[in-house]
DNA sequence: AGCACGCCGACT
DNA sequence: GTCGGCGTGCTC
């Protein structure tokens, strides 16, 4: 007697597998199995005795199972086919994104040492006194150690220790810090200088503050729900999204001993001041973390910790919503608009939309967060397919006003190259008088996006893809943000041999260099993807911002997420008019969602020197469109406004949420390729597309249509009907599958970028 | 994705 | 005469 196991195996690209075993092996068991010279671990989907029909392919036997894990339950094994069916991509692709590395190539005997439970340390009163001093001045690594518990640095040693300074650290954190972090925590703890946390799971460990009577509504609503429950809840930075978030986790965990709640965050680097509200709340020993800026070890430990059940929370970016939570009995979406939801490469899925489906799946509450929702969000909000919940009051002060400084008639912008007009000027030195921060925000790093040649018209492109160069000037390259190509500054025009090459546009560096000149008095730093490569480097000049030490921060959108400047009082755009007028359908929502975003880090600054009221937080946005609905909308502070207006507009334009929509991509290193492969695409379309009521636009290239020498197109479907679009999506996907083209392809389901 | 097999250029 | 380039095909 022998058993088919029908097994979901880790290597893109295959569907189910059969193999054999002798025993039979319950669904959702973690296995090893053969696969061609190599071994590579599955889930185990289905399970029949064997028959006796001649098969075409030979059973190999499964290797082993991990049997030391539970299995994955039949609603993880749900969501997984449903990724793959949805997303048209195979069951195999998707086990790679959802699985952690560690349990994908190693070996079940490997596992057991990974599983016991993490310990927790915090610093002693003992500990912070004396630790600092017994450390050698030159380990670096045992000095990492301390300072993530708490313990003061060496040039602080004058000041008492303050015990609301520790900070309780994992074992698991530790790790990554000192490589023998469990000998050290052990000696440490003989001495008395550290100790154990307790871990057993029980009531919070901070009390909750009490709730303002909108966030009070909103709870109520959302723990008095039943079964299946989408709600919004809409709220501007500042108004206690949060709050409520943590508190309906914890009325959740209350209610039902074992509960499960899914935190997911857009980025979760960008977003420390979340983590660190949840792991006071409930402790760090109850939360588990999921993101791709985990080490390979952190990763699976903090997996194992969703998967058996150990931690209560799980807090994490888009990846997060594929855990294996089998007491998953609420999920929070923060920032649901943000677009780094959508999973850009692989199976394109994205988390909001698969956040929703699993708690259609449990019958659970899903909480969706945003000061400015998705068009989509806020449509199923007003047809009433979700519940709207409203936060209008802002608890750390009041929202800030915004101004339109009209860049059209203001001489000073005339000068070329001019960045700040004499609105912002008066406004920043206002700020600077009073010894206030400013953030200014801008949308391009670098010094300029392009250089260019006044004689002949020369720019410095991109010689691999279809993009400019940008110019740095720190190290005076050009350089592209899309292949990463690298050049030096040429000392003359390529063209025509002219030496007067001029930076065209403004990047952050440049206004950086501006403003050092224009205010030489004041502390400037920079925030973009260029200052902060460095681990660790975004975090320590975000600590110099709240610590005070910066007067006017730069930065690209990077700036406008997750931080709370409490002395900053103004925040400018400097020239977002460009994302009126891109041709992406989705431009103007997006813009509106940052500047509204970027409002919110304007707080109302405590005067801490002499007691004087600090200025009221302002908004100033550099324009030559102040006119522009999208604007008009932004100063009165109208979300709802800006939405109706864009969704008319969608819906006159047959655009989503009123229709769905896939696309086709396709790439290759020959143009030439590529063509022939949409072509044929198309013609196998129209007979599939005809009568579902599928609507097929011809290829066109994609919006960066070279990159890195490889040519890109791509074609959009749009239907009326989801269903309709699924089923025409699986049948010409095998069509375009039996090509058998050297072209790269794949399928993506609602696209947010064209 | 790996990892084969499979036919064409520069080396001991 | 080989070593090896990565194009295409398969993995129960």
């Amino acid at each position: 007697m022998c058993f088919v196991h029908q097994v979901a195996v880790d290597a893109p690209g295959l569907q189910l597998l059969d193999y054999s075993a002798e025993t039979p092996l319950a669904p959702g068991t973690l296995v090893r199995v053969p696969l061609g010279r190599q071994t590579v671990s599955g889930v185990v989907m289905a399970c029949t005795a064997m028959d006796d029909s001649p098969r075409a392919i030979a059973l190999r036997p499964i290797e082993a199972a991990f049997d030391t894990l539970p299995p994955l339950d039949a609603a993880w094994r749900e969501l997984l086919q449903f990724v793959a069916r949805y997303y048209q991509r195979a069951v195999g692709e998707v086990i790679g994104a959802a699985l952690p590395a560690q349990l994908r190539n190693r070996k079940p005997a490997d596992l057991a040492t990974t599983t016991p439970q993490d310990l927790v340390y915090r610093c002693t009163e003992a500990g912070l006194e004396e630790l600092g001093a017994s450390l050698a001045r030159r380990s670096v690594a045992l000095w990492r150690l301390a300072r993530a518990l708490g313990v003061p640095g060496p040039e602080a040693a004058d000041a008492p220790p303050d015990p609301a300074d520790s900070a309780p650290l994992a074992l698991s954190e530790a790790r990554s810090l000192h490589p023998q972090a469990r000998q050290v925590l052990a000696e440490w703890a003989q001495a008395g200088w550290v100790e154990l946390v307790d871990t057993a799971p029980s009531a919070a460990s901070m009390p909750a503050p009490d709730l303002h009577p909108e966030q009070a509504q909103a709870l109520q609503a959302i723990a008095a729900s039943d079964g299946f429950a989408p709600f919004l809840l809409f709220g501007v930075t500042g108004s206690g999204k949060t709050e409520v978030y943590l508190q309906a986790a914890s009325q959740v965990l209350q209610r039902k001993p074992g509960a499960q709640v899914l935190v997911l965050t857009p980025e979760i680097n960008l977003t420390p001041q979340l983590v660190r509200r949840f792991e006071q709340r409930f402790g760090a020993a109850h939360l588990a973390v999921l993101h791709s800026g985990l080490s390979e070890g952190q990763r699976l430990r903090h997996w194992l910790a969703a998967h058996t059940g150990r931690a209560r929370i799980v807090l994490g970016t888009r990846l997060a919503v594929l855990a294996s939570m089998p007491s998953l009995r609420l999920i929070v979406v923060d920032e649901e608009h943000d677009t780094s939801y959508k999973q850009q490469e692989g199976a394109r899925y994205s988390a909001r939309d698969l956040a929703l489906w699993r708690g259609r799946q449990l019958g659970i509450a899903v909480v969706l967060g945003s000061a400015t929702p998705s068009l989509e969000s806020w449509r199923a909000a007003q047809t009433g397919r979700y519940t709207l919940l409203t936060l209008t009051q802002r608890a750390s002060g009041v929202l800030p006003r915004v101004r339109l400084a009209d860049t059209r008639r203001d001489p000073t912008l005339r000068a070329s190259g001019a960045l700040i007009g004499q609105t912002l000027d008066a406004a920043l030195r206002q700020r600077l008088e009073r010894g206030e921060q400013s953030l200014l925000f801008l949308n391009r790093r670098g010094y300029a996006p392009v250089l260019s040649c006044p004689d002949c018209g020369w720019m410095s492109d991109c010689p691999h893809c279809d993009a400019h160069l940008v110019f740095h000037r720190t190290d005076r390259t050009l350089r592209c943000h899309h292949c990463g190509f690298q050049a030096a500054v040429p000392r003359a025009c390529p063209g025509c041999g002219s030496l007067d090459l001029q930076p065209v546009g403004k990047g952050t560096q440049r206004v950086e260099e501006a403003l050092a000149e224009k205010y030489p008095q004041a502390r400037i730093a920079r925030i973009d993807a260029d200052s902060t490569r460095r681990k660790g480097a975004a975090a320590s000049r975000f600590d110099s911002v709240h610590a005070g030490e910066v007067d006017i921060l730069v930065g690209t959108q990077m700036v406008t997420k997750g931080h709370d400047f409490q002395r900053v009082t103004l925040v400018a755009a400097l020239n977002p008019d460009a994302g009126l007028f891109t041709h992406d359908p989705r431009g103007p929502e997006r813009l509106f969602a940052q500047l509204m975003q970027a409002a919110g880090r304007a707080g109302r600054a405590v005067s801490d020197q002499d007691g004087s009221e600090a200025s009221a937080p302002e908004m100033l946005v550099q324009t030559g469109h102040p006119e522009h609905p999208l604007y008009r909308a932004l100063v009165a502070h109208d979300y709802p406004g800006f939405a109706q207006a864009e969704l008319i507009e969608r819906e006159r334009g047959g655009m989503p949420p009123f229709t769905f929509q896939a696309l086709l991509r396709a790439e290759h290193r020959s143009f030439d390729a590529v063509v022939e492969f949409l072509a044929a695409a198309q013609q196998l379309a129209v007979p599939l597309a005809q009568p579902l009521g599928v609507t097929l636009y011809p290829p066109i290239p994609a919006a960066l249509a070279r990159v890195a020498d490889v040519h890109r197109m791509q074609m959009l479907l749009e239907s009326q009907h989801r269903g309709a679009l699924q089923r025409m999506l699986t049948s010409w996907r095998g069509a375009l599958a039996a090509q058998r083209s050297r072209v790269r392809w794949a399928v993506d389901v609602d696209p947010l970028d064209f």
